[in-house]
DNA sequence: GTAATGTGCAACTTGTCGGTTGCACTCTAG
DNA sequence: CTAGAGTGCAACCGACAAGTTGCACATTAC
């Protein structure tokens, strides 16, 4: 039993890590700081957020310079994905 | 933006829960005291358990006497066979 | 070189979660 | 009718998560 899907669900339950990864998906990429301006929360919070998503894998970051830019993994995306099901799927039953 | 997703996330997130969804699955039916054989815990931490499972609407209960019997609903059914795929699709990967 | 931008780390506060204990209630068995 | 089995509710505790503030470090701009 992996305990990876401890970290994936743990990750996937906050709200705003599920927000951070839909915006990382038409964003494509993103740093911290922009994406600061999306959420009601200082930069270390959503620094903290991104941390916690690269720890599950769905997330990976690269140092450019000064700035650090997030962006999905694969799995990332599939989740991504699979939420996006999944919202329609709850809707359409309502 | 359902917030029926944070329910089943947050239940999700949760290891002992997921146990509970496979041993029903397994089961097909169980009670709270019957579920504290299998789990590490007192009965009032797994029946805490199966009330957020039945608030996320993985799991129903129907009252039978004086004992309560739950099962998976469908949502819950899904969900268990989602996990077993996913932990496959992770073993696979290793 | 110096000021400004972007980041990371650490300490702290607050709220929630998983778990326990204690007790009252309901139902069945005999 | 009474003992025991099965449950539910409420209060409590410890741990951890989310968020904040403060500061030091690295990098770019001028």
């Amino acid at each position: 039993m992996p305990d990876s899907l401890n970290l994936v669900f743990g990750a996937l339950a906050d709200p705003s890590r599920r927000q951070v990864i839909g915006y990382l998906s038409a964003r494509g990429t993103a740093t911290a700081t922009e994406l600061t301006g999306q959420l009601p929360m200082t930069r270390q919070a959503v620094s903290k957020h991104l941390t916690t998503l690269a720890d599950a894998g769905l997330v990976e970051a690269e140092r450019l310079g000064r700035e650090t830019r997030y962006r999905l993994t694969r799995a990332g995306a599939e989740w991504d994905d699979r939420l996006d099901a999944l919202a329609q799927h709850l809707e359409r039953r309502r």
